[in-house]
This record gives structure tokens, C-alpha cells and sequence, in this order.
DNA sequence: TATTGTTATACTCTATAACTATA
DNA sequence: TATAGTTATAGAGTATAACAATA
């Protein structure tokens, strides 16, 4: 039987990717928790980010129900993170956008995790970074 | 203006760690909806599937608070998946071990989600796929 | 006293079904 | 009729605080 030398094993790529997606959303949970942000909600700014969504986009943005977005955005309007507006142009629709407040958490929070993923990483030398982030953009999906 | 003729732009690599995530804990989350089991279910039984630890170790495991334990242990034994049992070199103690009906959903789940990450990598090459292995190996936490 | 686990409570998150209003 | 959104309801998941039993 050969020794096994180094820290830690090879696991199936299956393992590999599980974990390592346990552990990313470790860190969005415990960033969050620290501004009172489920992840559920800083994944809700997150793409409040660059997009003003009427409800039904966002459900399937988040692959949730309608009525479940009706509650997500009721609390965070709430604190005034985001903000409803009518949609001139469809009297059913409502727009999803964020507030000032709203789009500062996001800068404090992304800046967070940004730190908490490098610290992640921190045992990966530049290149190995280099690789780890082209292959993992290949397997993102496209919003 | 150059054109971007790649099929996915290149992202930071937090956003392209936490994308990955998402895409990963989604194929979790609908392969254990198949069955009925959440995530967070799945995921004790995962642990579960190789120990039989108290509930204090299983808190620490999942990173929860205690009682929040006590409500996932008493779900997943309520539905025949896992079973408490009296720990005889400490009376505070309570072992949680997975039933044989426990563990064919393991094994059955496990199987679909490795079916699944498959899909997932399926634009990769095989030594890529290889390498993307190796470095989230290196990432993944040491459980 | 400290540790293990449960209970009571309150809140977030989620889906289903029924509803209103608009297209 | 179909679509957009809300409401009512029920259940899972979570933390905090208080508790009981054991060490």
C-alpha cells in the first residue's frame, strides 16, 4: 500500500464540487448573517445589481414561486432595500429595483465575500487561481 | 471595441466560485426534491453515511445550533431515514445512525447527483475535468 | 458547574391553491 | 382566456432562551 503524502485526499469530482459549493455557501451565509441578509435575499440584491425585474423575472431567476417572491421582496421593502414600481406600460406588472440603501449592502457585502474567497483560495498559487477561474466561468451558467 | 467572440465572458473568480455554487447546490436541491428531501436533508444523511455521530458533533457538522438539530433528526426519523440510539458510555448522549431505508436513498440520490454533475461538466475535457478535480479537492474543507 | 439534548417561541423561506386585476 | 401578482395557509428550517438530565 503506497503512503498518501499530501494534506488532503483527491476526492471524485462529484465530492469535490459538492463540498466545494458547501463551502462557498458557508461564507455567503456567514457574510450575510453579518448585515442580517439571509442568502437568499444577498442573492436577491445580487441581481437587483444590475437589472430592475418585473416579479414574475425574478421567480425565474431565482427558480422559485411567484407567491414565494411576493414574501422575499415584502421583507426586504420592508427595510428598504428595494423599492416596487408600476410598469407604465403593463398595469399588471410591478418593477423590482434597488434603493440607495439597498445598493451600498451590496458593495459592503461584495467586498466581504470577495476577502472571505480569497482567503479561501489562499493555499492556490496565482496560475492554479488563474485555471480555477476559467474552468469554473465555463461551468456557470449565463444569467 | 473589440469583440468578444468566447461563449462565456471570463468573470472575477468570486463570481464565477459563487455562480458555481449556486448551479451545484440547484443540483441538489432538485434531485432531492425528487425525493422529497431537502438539501439540508440530504445533506445529513451524506454525513451520516459513513458515522454515526451525537447530535453535538452533527451541529458542528452543519454548522447549526443545536435545537436546530433536534427538529432535522426528529423530521428525517419521523420518515423511517435515521435513527436515534442511547449512547451507554454517556447517558446526555444520543447517537444518530441512518436506517437501511436511510441509506438506499443515499445510495439512489448520490448516484442521480453524479448523473447530474456530469451534465454539468460535460464541455469539459477530460484532463480538464481532471484539473478542475484537483483544485477544488484542494479547496473543499477537510470534514 | 458544564455539557447534552429538548421544548417553546418567533421568524424566514417555500409551495399550493384561490383570488384580483389587467391584457 | 391567459398572465402578473397577492393572499391564505401549511410546513420546513433556523436561532434564542429556558429547561431537564447527566457528567
Amino acid at each position: 500500500m503506497e503512503a498518501d503524502t499530501s494534506d488532503a485526499a483527491e476526492l471524485t469530482l462529484t465530492d469535490a464540487l459538492v463540498q466545494l459549493s458547501f463551502a462557498v455557501q458557508a461564507i455567503l451565509g456567514r457574510v450575510g448573517a453579518d448585515h442580517d441578509l439571509s442568502v437568499i435575499q444577498g442573492r436577491l440584491l445580487g441581481i437587483l445589481r444590475d437589472r430592475e425585474p418585473p416579479m414574475a423575472a425574478l421567480a425565474r431567476y431565482l427558480n422559485l414561486d411567484k407567491s414565494s417572491i411576493t414574501g422575499l421582496v415584502d421583507r426586504a421593502e420592508r427595510r428598504g432595500l428595494v423599492q416596487r414600481t408600476a410598469d407604465p406600460s403593463d398595469g399588471r406588472s410591478v418593477r423590482v429595483a434597488v434603493t440607495d440603501n439597498g445598493r451600498a449592502l451590496i458593495e459592503l457585502t461584495a467586498a466581504e465575500i470577495d476577502r472571505e474567497i480569497a482567503l479561501l483560495v489562499r493555499d492556490l498559487s496565482g496560475p492554479e487561481r488563474q485555471r480555477l477561474c476559467t474552468l469554473a466561468s465555463r461551468l456557470a451558467p449565463r444569467l
